[in-house]
DNA sequence: CTGAAAGCGCTTACAG
DNA sequence: CTGAAAGCGCTTACAG
């Protein structure tokens, strides 16, 4: 036999099944056979298949693969911002609980643009992703036969289910904190309504104001913009300080807006909690490092990407379902800037 | 002619070149090259074409293609942590350079786990990437052919290239500044050597000393773990504050340790700078927030993704050129820790 | 300008 | 237990 035939790795391309055949002296068939386990080979023959695969280096082509079993075992993920914490941090969830599974997974980055949010979704589908984890920011248009589930945004109706923090909860617990220390002129700094979470936040923090007999009035609530960008918040945030009656205390809808809330009160000379107190609906990183050291509702970005992922795992094995409502609840971490301690 | 001939959408399966060539009434190959604008189909077919396959909503199988034009326009970007805010905007930078190239990035998370790294190296390989990204954690083993980046991280000798931040300078900086301040006891918080990043920011550091005449000790230099964790960079703290002789000024080789030190530093009841001046390699997140504000280095995460990217790029386009090593700068941001104001 | 044919690298009935 | 054959959905020489 000459090492042509013996199959030497052929340096100049990749091996593929037919020279792992060619090597073990089998046929394609078999060698496929024997590298997927089948119990249709018999053991001498797997070895020499195994022996050759090694000996080649061979590695399957799994596009290849997806090709002939029509299941890519890709899925997509699409977020608002990869490089937000938030959203860093569910992707890395979910890609856990996808790559236990065997899913590779195909990120993109929406911009917060539903257009771009729409086109990601094509791409996603012409690389025929067995599903899809959306953190929509509107772009969505539901796709013919692949399950989606929503994370963060709820998207009514559509998809299989969807995963997001349990926001009437979370505010109950902010503006209750608030309302035990004495407060009752509370300001709120939000987003946008409209996506899911800006709006379950804003109503949430009216109701529970209204149950506690307050009525707020529409100065009471500022919007920052459609990102949740520190800027805005800050902007919002001067806002409520340039009023002729400004808050005592005020909500932030999240973390980044908290922020921009925390340099506009210290850029207007102020002290918190003395002059005006504020807790933030999402914990800032460095939350108790900041000065000074923020309230605020306990993250479980992590556990949402994983939920997320897994509600979406049970779909594809399982076939759809009822559609799925999960909420996971946050409590409520108490610092300085509530006027605690 | 009959509906089915005449090609109504097809509701159960995802419609192929297949059915849009028999929708317009052209063979598949004239259907693809209508679709790919090939100048070699006269203008009312193509029209034919795009409209069948508007009508049907056909998204041409980018697996079927890759496999076929054995160009998976697929490129793999492996980190430690994607919820790690470097790696999250280096990622992101990354992304938009290949997105807006027509590349599908697959990223990975070594988990900073070497192993691990090789696996998802393995992984991208069989899915027939272009090229690939890496931050490494030791898991390198040099594919056959398809080219690597180094980003963060440098890899000696492999790869087509490194960028990643200029560590020597950076130290300069800030050890510069604590000098000028008229510190001598400066002590170092980093993380085990091995990595480049680590081993060269300990070399730096070191060296600038000598050249100020000091000589650091054994002591001085207190390491981390391997993960640059908070709690980790905490314990060296800890360790420099229990010295018979404790250094008056530390510079921490990451936000992470910086971070870590800072709260050693509040924990043992001191103050910063009065008792311990601090600066940090990388800025904080919210640096300008921390109490006290901490004297650091800017950060150029995205930058970095997206320099990689396109060395990347440039490798894919025009085929291997001389290894490229990119350095990018970072400034000098003075706040209050290091004893300024 | 268009079509029939081959083939990318796999998997899987179908025969034996 | 094994192999020859078909086919996943595309693209691209090769003829015409």
């Amino acid at each position: 036999m000459t090492p042509e035939e013996e199959g030497a790795p052929a340096r100049e391309r990749r091996p593929t099944l037919a020279d792992v055949a060619a090597a073990a002296r089998v046929s394609t068939s078999t060698a496929s056979r024997a590298l997927r386990d089948s119990p249709l080979v018999r053991p001498a023959t797997r070895q020499r298949v195994v022996a050759a695969s090694k000996l080649l280096g061979f590695e399957p082509d799994r596009l290849a693969r997806s090709l002939r079993t029509r299941a890519s075992l890709f899925v997509g993920v699409i977020v608002p911002d990869v490089a937000t914490i938030f959203y860093a941090a569910a992707l890395k969830g979910a890609q856990c609980v996808f790559e236990a599974a065997g899913y590779q997974v195909l990120v993109m980055d929406s911009e917060r643009d539903a257009d771009r949010e729409a086109e990601n979704l094509r791409t996603l589908l012409a690389h025929r992703v067995d599903g899809i984890l959306l953190a929509t920011s509107g772009g969505f248009e539901a796709p013919q036969d692949v399950p989606v589930v929503f994370f963060d945004q709820v998207g009514f109706g559509a998809g299989v289910g969807n995963v997001a923090v349990e926001n009437r909860g979370g505010m109950e617990l902010l503006v209750g904190h608030l309302l035990e220390h004495g407060h009752r002129r509370i300001a709120f700094v939000g987003a946008p309504t409209g996506l899911t979470s800006a709006t379950e936040r804003l109503d949430a923090f009216l109701a529970v104001l209204r149950e506690a007999g307050i009525n707020p009035g529409d100065d009471d609530v500022r919007l920052a913009d459609a990102v949740w960008s520190e800027a805005s918040g800050e902007r919002a945030m001067r806002e409520h300080l340039a009023r002729a009656e400004p808050p005592t205390a005020v909500v932030a809808a999240s973390d980044t807006l908290a922020v921009g809330a925390l340099r506009a009160i210290r850029a207007a000379g102020l002290a918190i909690p003395a002059d005006v107190a504020l807790v933030s609906f999402d914990d800032p990183l460095y939350g108790d490092l900041l000065d000074p050291p923020v309230t605020a509702l306990s993250r479980h970005d992590r556990e949402l990407g994983e939920r997320a992922a897994r509600l979406l795992l049970a779909t594809l094995a399982n076939g759809a379902a009822e559609p799925a409502e999960v909420r996971v609840s946050a409590e409520l971490i108490v610092r300085r800037s509530c006027g605690c301690e």
